[in-house]
DNA sequence: GATGAATGAGTCTTCATTCAT
DNA sequence: AATGAATGAAGACTCATTCAT
């Protein structure tokens, strides 16, 4: 039997991860010493090792628990009945993103580029990513076929392109925003739109 | 006077750069050592030196380098006149990134990826790359007041707006395509469009 | 008062002695963690660490049991009346030596060499040692007394001196087996004798 | 082409070896750390790692220096003609790596207990060993066979047999002068003989 | 100018031991 | 008495950088 109650332990390991977060934020995946991390946590290092075998476990651990809070903030969104219209959901995801990322010290847009760079070396990580990303372009696909439902957008729209497009403009923003810090989610949203009413089938828009 | 002519020099330079960046490709930035770059250039640690005084200077030519390089690839398609209307040249856009990337040992965008993280540490880095992609925006915005003067988006449209969207499609299909691996050229940009359709004011789509 | 009964108390340190010994044998003294001995011995390591105050203190139990274990062994040999001759004492010896190693996951021999290094560094050992090779040696120059006594061996020998070579071939024998490991009792014994019968000085001697 | 001359890499290697020899001999295989050595070589960590990639190499280079020592040590005395008889033989043997040990802070013989003892986990060390001892105790054998043919031991003995008998004497001489301190070479040497003229079937052997 | 051997601070990780529960 | 989580001092090894030749 534990010697230490089950709630305490996760406590323990959230702590740890808080303080990994915080630390791979400020200076980066590789930059951070597990010394870093160790005195960040206030623990010793055999206890942080007792929760993390390895550095490269709490990075893996970082990114798959910051990819669960996106997931936790997302599905609300994704779910709610009505769906909200396309350039509304694209502006209430990538705000949620943005005010998720304002809490300080915890950029979620940071660690995004973080855990994409290195999820090009580590196998785990690249797993753990293309299993989230693939899972929540499905469910924009899924958003997509209840627009078209909606009459909201083109009969003729393919589910998977759209998700395709709704993805990169996420992703986009997110890069957008943590290198050069002057997109806002509402610009973002509106100019997607008036760059899709460009597509000659819908025209004269005039 | 020097010793090694100019035309020498270069020919050096870029014969580390070549290293370098075949390197940190395949091992990711802080992975890679100086002497892996130093084995693979052929030359010897303190010719390296000579020409890069350390590693960062090393990472941030490379990165600098392949921005220059994008550069060289995507101008001649926001110049060429007539513009192609905006899907097009999304498409052509991403599928000439796309393309650059195929080169054997040379994917820009997983350097891409990796430089945007570095970004979020190095300041000499940072400043280089919202230096490169505010300047490319500026271009997007430029192209889309040509569209507007042809009649091929709303008079109503922000340039900036549509501009910070077209950006983000193409830095999310860099990402999407790193991460996913199964996205195209074509089918994001055609998704963009089907998504804008949506725009009330574009209606009567039907 | 104690909770605990002596006989459970012995028990217990049997069964971490054997836990240490059988991790000792398959990792070496220095390889093995407290951990593994913790483990094998199905206790906590606060029990442990009741019985056995340090690492050292197990080290030295463990070889100082395995060499109660061998005089156990040797004892009735060495005592038997008629006393075996020379050639049938060695032999019966190192059998019994190579028969208790056969033991499963219990090598004595593999033991001692691990005995015998660290007895270079360690005080407490080395003490143990000495005491119990000389004590085993003297009982051997008392068979070699009890042989010229029987007109076994000649007269002018020197009891201390046979005893030395005696305890040689024994200890041979066990790092011969250990790292050669084509040794076999009989052979080794019957060369020893052959060897022995070369000295012309020694002839005849009766 | 090398900086550094083949002899200025051998003369380091050398002083790093020695180092590491005389650090084992007083603290032991694993007490010794690298640390140790790099201090006692006089030389920074890289510089001992550039010669010897890990720990184990070390440890391995020097066992199998010190054996390839005793080679040097021992070759002249089995190879001499005419051959010595065999006590005169086993004596010098012994006497020669005793004379070798008591040179300051080199002691052949606490340097081949640690090696034993490290072989039972080191399989590169373990093979080294074992060739270095199946081909010493086959020249052992050739000597028999020339004492054979000498009239120096019975026709009937076992080359074989008494080579085994010869290298547990040798090896039994080094463990006892090890642990207990008190042997010298001409004693077990007489020792040894005085037990084989025991065997009654021996005689007469001509 | 070029070379590559040498430097040594810094990294991740282990593990004997303790002590709060 | 027992437990096992926590401690933290070491240890092996790396690697960006320098500088004697």
């Amino acid at each position: 039997m534990p010697k230490i109650s089950d709630a305490r332990r996760a406590e323990r390991r959230e702590q740890i991860l808080n303080a990994a977060w915080t630390c791979f934020q400020r200076e980066g995946l590789h930059a951070t010493t597990m010394d870093d991390i160790i005195v960040a946590s206030g623990l010793s290092a055999g206890a942080v090792y007792r929760y993390f075998p390895s550095k490269e476990d709490l990075i893996v651990a970082a990114v798959t628990t910051s990819l669960s809070g996106i997931r936790a903030l997302l599905d609300p969104l994704l779910l709610q009945d009505p769906l909200l219209p396309p350039q509304r959901l694209l502006e209430a995801i990538t705000a949620a993103i943005d005010r998720f990322s304002a809490r300080d010290g915890f950029d979620l847009k940071r660690l995004a580029l973080l855990g994409w760079s290195e999820a090009q070396r580590n196998e785990r990580l690249r797993a753990t990513m293309l299993g989230f990303y693939a899972g929540f372009r499905s469910q924009l696909a899924d958003a997509c076929r209840a627009w078209i439902a909606a009459g909201m957008i083109p009969r003729a729209a393919a589910p998977e392109e759209v998700a395709k497009a709704l993805l990169a403009l996420i992703l986009g923003f997110v890069v957008q925003a943590a290198i050069l810090g002057d997109v806002d989610p509402a610009s973002v949203a509106r100019g997607a739109v008036q760059l899709g009413v460009a597509d000659p089938g819908a025209l004269p828009y005039r």
